[in-house]
DNA sequence: AATTAATATTCATTTAATATGAATTAAATA
DNA sequence: TATTTAATTCATATTAAATGAATATTAATT
């Protein structure tokens, strides 16, 4: 099973993002610290600002910031926001080729299957992403608090 | 999120031996029931063998049958066996080059959410895939039982 | 108004994982 | 011994995902 890493670059920009006490930071930045593609990155912001987790602007002193306190930005949510899961079997796919799926118990297993793993990022939050806050400026060579 | 086509083909190739009333089946003949590629097919079943749920002959009236009956089989455990999630994320992997992974707490998250997620396989059996046996023997081109 | 700095958008390319195809080898049975 | 089947290996194709690059749009500053 596979995460794709627009959902872990949309966790890796959030995380960011929250580091910036409400200050507004460039895709550039982000790009550069994690050693990232900016073009894709530029779709994750994009993505989690059409979502309402991220707030942009453009022009000069523009930039993302969160559109609320970690607190508030649950990890379902993004989770769900960010992961296409349209095609994580075949038969969940109106176009699947699967000759058994309409007998078949499977898909149902795998939707329960898929929900209980949504439902663990539901019991958190980015806030639960930033107890190591000290460690995590220095490895990304930001500001102490 | 995708679950690779390894373990879907695995549960179908479970499906259609369960069928078969405890006589062995083909390779070749579940390939082209379900019009998928028997290469591929072979190395699934190879693998569910070598994991103990089937158990394989060669030659003239050879094929291959479940090792043990349907309510024996654990989903969960085909699960396991069949995905490989050591590279579900890129913090999973040894060689993964995320910064912030030493001190990242997203990681635990995953891991919470994908034991989580075999969870729900590990309450069910092959038993439960095959209450509409009538209809999957009926898609699959096979005799009444 | 002009310039600059940022995101937004589009399209082309690359890459890597996955899946497929084909051919050969090994084993089992008639 | 011939035949049939799985096992194994290697090459190829396919696909989704990720990246790169160029342009357009927007907004702040000078």
């Amino acid at each position: 099973m596979r995460v794709t890493t627009h959902s872990d670059y949309a966790l890796r920009v959030l995380i960011f993002a929250a580091l910036q006490d409400g200050k507004p930071c460039r895709i550039e930045d982000i790009a550069a610290r994690y050693r990232i593609s900016k073009s894709h990155l530029t779709k994750v912001v994009w993505n989690l600002s059409s979502e309402g987790f991220l707030t942009t602007s453009r022009g000069r002193a523009g930039g993302l910031r969160l559109s609320r306190p970690p607190e508030e930005i649950n990890l379902g949510a993004v989770m769900r926001a960010t992961e296409d899961n349209g095609a994580m079997v075949e038969c969940f796919d109106a176009k699947g080729l699967c000759a058994i799926t309409p007998a078949c118990k499977a898909r149902r297993i795998f939707r329960e299957a898929l929900e209980a793993f949504h439902a663990v990022f539901d019991r958190y939050t980015l806030a639960d992403l930033m107890t190591r806050e000290r460690d995590l400026r220095e490895i990304l060579g930001l500001e102490p608090a």
